[in-house]
DNA sequence: CTGAAAGCGCTTACAG
DNA sequence: CTGAAAGCGCTTACAG
């Protein structure tokens, strides 16, 4: 493998017999006062010598790089690949492109990223934001970079945003549960040491809904805890004096838990223990029983994230930021 | 929101009384040969003018960008996000970033993400290909830009690659359904309209391993189609004089389509059917009976082709490129 | 210890 | 229809 000096503009030039200039016009499509003639030759050495624009040139001149950074709290997230799936399909209409990076839950690697994006001055920016450090998103307001917030918010920060209706969903999945006339609901969340909005407004959610649907507030009932420590959390409640006869899971991998735990010890679902899920799963219809779950419109909310993008980063026209609350759906099956 | 001037290096040398020289050695972290007072004043003029230097600007001079594209065929597959996590972990360890890309298994849009990370310098691609036209691989190797092969091969291209032996999966899964006294086991994979290397080899292996256990191979008994069509042609198959009595799923979404089914139907596991999957899948253990499968060892092969990317971006030195074959291993469950 | 100057590979207004 | 020239925002060898 000879390693092979990049082939420049000039290269092509000098080889086309034409100016640095004509090429340029060629590599841009502006056809309209080249010759036919010109334009073949320069095709053809185009070709011939493999020659790619080196972007980083054209984009100190150009000021839109056509690019998009979309910035995942955690990759591993279907709703994070899903989003990305849908809004990556959006751009590509609108002749855009998009860098995927991810956070892995670091507030320092997302805020290298932020770094690393603005650096390479792409048009806007996609965020499930990991930290709550309002300065680092500012950079971005800073520099006039259009950001829209997906699925989390940030204290201190005002920009177009897009997530569940969270209190929505906690209410559905309650209000279900009581209408079968369960009393004492059960409630799973990952931990909130530092705020993350779907499970703080989920929480709340859930505390507001049993004080509408009439029944006792037990805060014994509301787990906020890391993944490792559910399942004995979980063993753990059962044996209180009125243990759950239903439990809510706060996301996907809470549920996992939960199920891993219910089946393992056989304890019925929904006989012994009625189970409700926040996030659609892929595995729903194939868990014995099947599992209700409350379904996030993942379709809409990532037109919606890439439509509001492509709106600031297109037109400098000013509408105010606005926060798009996606409302729920709940899908019944066999676990309640 | 008023649009802010983007701040150059120019910028702060005004405002710090230095020369753009000087504020460059800064940025560089090349303090030797500067004063305390200088560093500290450029220090909290960047800070003020909140200033980050254009990249774009720098890579059209230094020649290593310290990126790294990674072009994943489509990132719904856990697998792919799966070796984002591990390879990014390494190249964070090396001062390095990534950005994903998608090419959502379109060609046409892998080849735009490849011309694009040339255009963005990249120092390096790791790549799950989904086209087989070979030419859109030999830009980067015409570029010198070194690649990674992930799970799939490319017909006319040799560089450092990684993926599962595909034979030996398969054997596994036909040796220990024989050794269950199996005869007549059922192969589904997704269609092979052009050639995916897992697929394609994943069907010879079982070819061979049916010789090897001394079976009769039935090609009827061999399904490479679309996922939608694996439920219909899984209940055709179950009238046929003999039926399979086993199923090996050649991957995750086709184990999904067969557990659908089977659940559906009544059909009871392992009774009825032995199944047996290809992939680790997150539910394995809460399908009721769980699910043996046969597992990548997906932590490996992350960091081995982290290890290879980095290698090559790192010395000029020319070792042969090779294809690293990982085994596979059996996750013994209660399907079988 | 710091600055002036050339250059990276493009684009674009302008001249012809 | 095409070219010469300036400039985008950095870096770096060199001079002092």
């Amino acid at each position: 493998m000879n390693v092979k000096k990049k082939i420049t503009i000039s290269d092509v030039a000098e080889k086309a017999g034409v100016s640095k200039s004509t090429v340029s016009q060629y590599i841009n499509q502006r056809y309209k006062y080249m010759s036919s003639e010109t334009k073949e030759r320069i095709e053809r050495v185009i070709n011939e010598l493999n020659f790619r624009p080196n972007d980083n040139a054209r984009n100190l001149k150009v000021k839109k790089t056509k690019v998009v950074g979309i910035l995942v709290a955690n990759i591993l997230h279907t709703l994070s690949t899903e989003i990305i799936q849908i809004v990556e399909d959006r751009l590509q209409h609108n002749g855009m492109k998009a860098f995927v990076c991810n956070s892995a839950d670091d507030p320092e690697k997302e805020k290298e990223y932020i770094d690393l994006l603005i650096a390479k001055q792409v048009d806007g920016i996609i965020i499930f934001p990991v930290g709550n450090d309002y300065t680092v998103y500012n950079y971005l307001i800073n520099y006039s970079i259009p950001i829209v917030f997906v699925d989390r918010l940030v204290d201190g920060i005002t920009t177009d945003s897009v997530l569940l209706d969270n209190h929505a969903a906690s209410f559905l999945a309650v209000s279900t549960l009581a209408e079968k006339g369960h009393e004492n609901i059960a409630f799973f969340t990952l931990p909130i040491d530092f705020p993350v909005t779907p499970r703080i407004e989920r929480i709340d959610g859930y505390k507001k809904a049993m004080a509408a649907c009439q029944l006792k507030l037990r805060e014994e009932l509301i787990f906020s805890i890391s993944k490792d420590k559910i399942q004995d959390a979980l063993q753990n409640c059962l044996h209180f004096n009125k243990p759950p006869t239903a439990i809510i899971a706060g996301n996907d991998l809470v549920l996992l838990q939960i199920l891993k735990y219910l089946k393992k010890n056989n304890v019925s679902v929904p006989e012994k223990m009625a189970v409700i899920g926040i996030d659609n799963v892929l595995y729903a219809d194939l868990y014995e029983p099947s599992i209700t779950t409350i379904a996030q419109p993942i379709q809409q909310m990532g037109l919606k994230a890439a439509e509001l993008l492509l709106d600031r980063i297109k037109n400098e026209s000013q509408h105010p930021f606005i926060t798009y609350r996606f409302a729920p759906e709940i899908v019944e099956r066999n676990s309640i």
